[in-house]
DNA sequence: TAATATGGTTTCATTTTGATACTTAGGAGA
DNA sequence: TCTCCTAAGTATCAAAATGAAACCATATTA
C-alpha cells in the first residue's frame, strides 16, 4: 500500500490537518515535557479557548497521540500525556516552534519589505 | 529579546499559523524539489482549489519563503520557487509528511479503538 | 450563604473555507 | 470575423470552523 499526502483522498491528509494545525503544535510541545492537567495547559497555552482546548485535546487522543487519565479527587483531576506514538513526533513538531523562534526576524523584515513594495 | 511561541502576541505565532498550514506544508514540499507554476501545483496538490492556492502563495511570498517570477509568454506564465530562507524550513517540513506517511497506519488504528470504546 | 476550583459543554456571532463562476489577454482554428 | 483555448488569477456566496462568553455539576472554603 502507497500512501502518498500529494493525494487527496489519501489519509495521510487527515494526519496532516492535524498536524498542520497550530493549537496541536503547541499542545504536543508542553505535552512532551511532562504530563499537564487541562487546566494547567489552558493557563500555559496563551490565548487558547476551552472549547478549542478540548477539542483539540480529544482529537489527539483520538489518533493515539495522547493519553487522558481521571482521578477522582474533588474538584476531578484530568492529566493529559503524550502516548509512545506521539513521541516520536514531538522532535519534528519541536523544529517546527524552534524554526519559528530562530527565524521570525527574517520573517518580519521580508514582509516589511512585500508590504512597501506593494 | 526573547521569542516564545506560547506567548499569544509573540511574533512567532504568526509564523507558526503559517506553517501549521496543511496547504502551506505541501506547497513548500513540492517547492523544494524545484520551481513550478501555479496550475502545475494545482494539478500535483490534489484537493486544492484555485484560491485557497493563491492566497497560501501570497502568504509564502510576503513571509519571503517562496519567490514569483513572471514571463511575458502568452498567456503569461509564473513561476514560483522557494527562497534560501524557505529552504531552511523545507527538511522540517519534509519530516511531517514523512511522519504522516510512515505512522499513517497507527493513527487510523488508535482511531478506530478510540470510536469502538465510545 | 456565597465564592472558588476543576473540567468541561452550549450558544451564537464572526471568520475562514471551498466550490463555482467570471476575468483578462493574446493566439489558433473555422 | 467569430469563437474557443490556455494561464493565472479574482469575485461571489453558502457552508463549515473558530472564538468569546455563558452555563453546568460537584465539593470545599470563607
Amino acid at each position: 500500500m502507497e500512501y502518498d499526502v500529494y493525494v487527496q483522498a489519501c489519509p495521510t491528509r487527515l494526519v496532516l490537518d492535524r498536524l498542520a494545525d497550530k493549537w496541536a503544535v503547541l499542545v504536543l510541545g508542553k505535552l512532551d515535557e511532562q504530563p499537564v492537567r487541562f487546566n494547567q495547559l489552558k493557563r500555559e497555552i496563551d490565548g487558547i479557548s476551552q472549547k478549542v482546548l478540548s477539542q483539540t485535546l480529544k482529537k489527539l487522543e483520538r489518533d493515539g497521540l495522547v493519553s487522558r487519565s481521571v482521578f477522582a479527587t474533588v474538584p476531578v483531576t484530568v492529566e493529559y500525556a503524550i502516548t509512545p506514538l506521539g513521541r516520536t513526533l514531538t522532535s519534528t513538531v519541536a523544529a517546527l516552534t524552534r524554526w519559528a523562534e530562530n527565524n521570525i526576524e527574517a520573517v518580519l523584515a521580508a514582509q516589511q519589505k512585500y508590504d512597501r513594495s506593494a
